[in-house]
DNA sequence: TGACCCGCTAAGCAACCGCTCACCTCGCGG
DNA sequence: CCGCGAGGTGAGCGGTTGCTTAGCGGGTCA
């Protein structure tokens, strides 16, 4: 927030506050085969190799294979945790704080979908430790959501019969837009973003 | 479909067409295994161990490891798809038809929820063969909620601006329970069943 | 009874994995 | 001009992987 360049989110510089320039080009490249082939099968040569680099040079810069993994899913996270409460927090009603909340995680998911797909479902490979401060990152997503939802309800804008169930279930929507993202083709994020605040709205029963 | 006893999907003994016993045990430990930590993750030691054999005895009954997957991986769609189009080739109008779809593909996705993080998450490891085979199964999946959703359409029970992408997005929040059932606890399949049907039939703007 | 064969095991092979270590290169302060 | 430390490499170690092979036990049938 330094200066008013800075979009929130970063959308178009990821990774930017990562240094020195070395490691960076590691972790690029290891979302991008951690997005490919999942984090089992990668292989810390393949990392290497498109990062122009030697096997060993990785063991510079990271400890283990798995600190890479839990650096991509903390950075990842926050930066959609950021885009999110930046939309939960905005001037409006219920109504369009919950369309611009889902528009712009969505676009988030579909445009970092290589990220996110790491940071989504590669979960389970992080140890005990780390997967819990992940996880805790995750709870604070789902609160943003809800309480967006609780306030709408409570303001008589929107009609959901099961608050916790209806959270889960959007959020849901949302982050499996980084599965099937680019498989597909023939949608930008934006209207990929769109589409799905329309349906969201629906589901919480908002008026048009 | 030989007894009267037998219901659609066999939710309760999966796996029973598959013979001798012993390959419907390692069959049955590949699942958990796979599930659990993964394909790539998973040895075949490991799965020989659960299903009380040794490492040799799994090459007996099949070929390869990712032959393993890929018969877990064409039953459990073929499953999921008999479900669906079970609901969807029944009487009813449009609105009780895709309802019921969505709560019987839910229900199985949710009680089966180890089988289907399988089905729908270790797709990329199985080579191209397979996997066209199953992206094809999976094609008819996507085609029979689409054509319940156009019926409705035309007939005028649902508002549905973008077809194919409100049936993406349908199916998308179907399938991703997978992930998440039982991280949460606390719902059983049925709930989740019923709760996402209403979702749906908001979604597509069926009047209730 | 005994030959047979099917299902299974013990042992192990070649390849590959994450990771380490001894060494090299090069910009830079004194 | 030299020493030195940060960043990088080539080679390789111990362990694990998917898979193979030689052989064994125990039902089956002539």
């Amino acid at each position: 927030m330094s200066t008013a360049e800075e979009t929130a989110g970063d959308e178009a510089q990821p990774w930017g506050e990562v240094t020195p320039d070395a490691a960076r080009r590691l972790l690029v490249a290891a979302v991008e085969a951690f997005a490919e082939r999942g984090y089992h099968a990668t292989t810390t040569r393949d990392i290497a190799g498109r990062a122009g680099m030697s096997p060993a040079a990785l063991y510079i810069h990271y400890r283990t294979k798995e600190e890479l993994l839990h650096r991509i899913s903390r950075i990842g996270h926050e930066k959609a945790l950021e885009v999110l409460r930046t939309a939960a927090g905005s001037e409006g009603t219920a109504t369009e704080r919950l369309a611009e909340a889902v528009r712009s995680f969505v676009r988030w998911h579909a445009g970092q979908h290589t990220v996110a797909r790491v940071v989504q479902y590669e979960l389970d490979a992080l140890g005990p430790d780390a997967r819990a401060e992940i996880v805790a990152l995750r709870r604070r997503n789902d609160a943003t959501v809800r309480e967006i939802i609780e306030e709408g309800v409570a303001a008589g804008e929107f009609d959901v019969p099961d608050v916790r169930g209806t959270t889960l279930a959007v959020l849901s929507l949302c982050i499996d837009v980084a599965r099937w993202f680019n498989a597909a083709g023939a949608r930008t994020p934006d209207e990929v973003g769109a589409l799905y605040a329309d349906l969201v709205l629906r589901m919480v029963g908002a008026q048009k």
